[in-house]
DNA sequence: CCAAAAGTGTTGGCATTACACCCATGA
DNA sequence: TCATGGGTGTAATGCCAACACTTTTGG
């Protein structure tokens, strides 16, 4: 998809009967993580010159037997080597000018992943974990695509347990308000949060506490099966 | 890793994309209207033996030249004849079989229209203005697609004076009660429904009456311009 | 005078916000 | 003993749901 300078091949001009199919179809991931309190987001560098230097999210052609669905499932497996993770489809974007050398019309999915899954490879160098937060350019309309799936994101953590996938099994609720933080980009109340939380239910108390901390441990929560998917 | 090595090569660049092409794009358009105290929508009947005797959704493939937003206005101005009509994306729906006769993946808006605006025009036998309530068949997944649309609109008309895409341009409370409570398929206590409404400040009272009830004549409204659109 | 709908306030419960002190641990 | 965060409750406020009677009009 990226490098499709031959979107135009003659071959592909004279077949005029495929007119309505000289529209590429594809999806791209936002595939969020959270690292060091910051949220983060999983970028390629574009191979594209008109792009060059550029970074850009992972996406790829939808091949004509999967469905689209399984299209951004296969991009993150191929990408992360996870599966069974959450994807959540947002919007699709089909300005005919999106794309510099074709017409792709692309869905956006995003995605929460642990980083430190022992299953993550992140094996290409031109992989990144970027920091979500900050003011930067991204190939294509990719920063469109990563606000309006943000934004789809804040208004889903409040509702539903969504950020156990970005934590290991085990935390305490500092840390649990510290992905909050960070994915809202605003400070939350102490207090406010704890009771919060703990209306939801979401949580199970494992009678555990933080250990290596340079102060009084915390207790460990995980959350509960049966509202998590 | 797969898709960089795969778009080195042009031999291959070229072959695979001639079967990326094969996926075609379509949009389809559930258009609600409002009439005789229910919410409807616009089908018309299916051209497909598939699905003979069966309704569907107004769509059309994207053309290439395009953006996928015009393309559901297109659909809705040619069905219709009207223009500036609010239309919002929902959802694509792209499972491989859920079009019969090829590869189709379908991006879906949903809009408002007045049934009885005077530039509507509903020439064309096939169409019909159907009741959303009720348990029905749609050919293709237009039943799924409808039943999302529906759902996205509950949620926006607690936000949002979209309703007014529906109605005249004046109304009495009562009337407007009547399409919320079409659309929620639920009573509205009258009281607070009226509270809510004024706390929203969308409406500016027109100091004029209604006319020919057979009971106590209403106030009538209209909606303020600066929150609509 | 009857039928139909207009118009109008109050109360209780529940969620949300703001806010401060003592405690446990490691260094 | 200090620094760091853990753990906890209350009061004020705003939002929401439930609920009934009087008024106006046409027939």
């Amino acid at each position: 998809m990226r490098k499709s300078s031959s979107l135009k091949t003659a071959a592909l001009e004279k077949s005029s009967h495929l007119e309505y199919f000289r529209i590429a179809v594809s999806v791209d991931c936002v595939i969020f993580g959270y690292e060091e309190k910051e949220l983060k987001v999983l970028l390629i560098k574009s191979d594209l010159k008109e792009f060059a230097g550029m970074y850009s999210l992972l996406g790829d052609l939808v091949r004509p037997d999967e469905d689209l669905d399984e299209a951004s499932y296969r991009v993150l497996k191929e990408r992360t080597d996870l599966d069974d993770v959450f994807l959540q489809q947002v919007h699709t974007f089909g300005a005919v000018n999106r794309h510099p050398s074709g017409r792709v019309v692309s869905t956006a999915y995003y995605s929460l992943v642990n980083i430190n899954n022992h299953k993550l490879k992140i094996n290409n160098n031109d992989l990144r974990w970027h920091p979500v937060k900050g003011a930067y350019k991204l190939a294509f309309d990719h920063k469109d695509i990563l606000t309006t799936c943000l934004q789809h994101l804040r208004g889903r953590i409040e509702e539903h347990p969504v950020v156990h996938n970005l934590l290991n099994e085990k935390f305490s609720l500092r840390e649990l308000q510290e992905v909050y933080e960070a994915i809202l980009n605003a400070p939350l109340d102490r207090r406010n949060f704890r009771k919060k939380i703990t209306l939801k239910n979401w949580l199970v108390d494992l009678n555990e506490m933080e250990d290596n901390v340079p102060h009084r441990p915390g207790k460990l929560y995980k959350f509960n099966k049966k509202y998590i998917r």
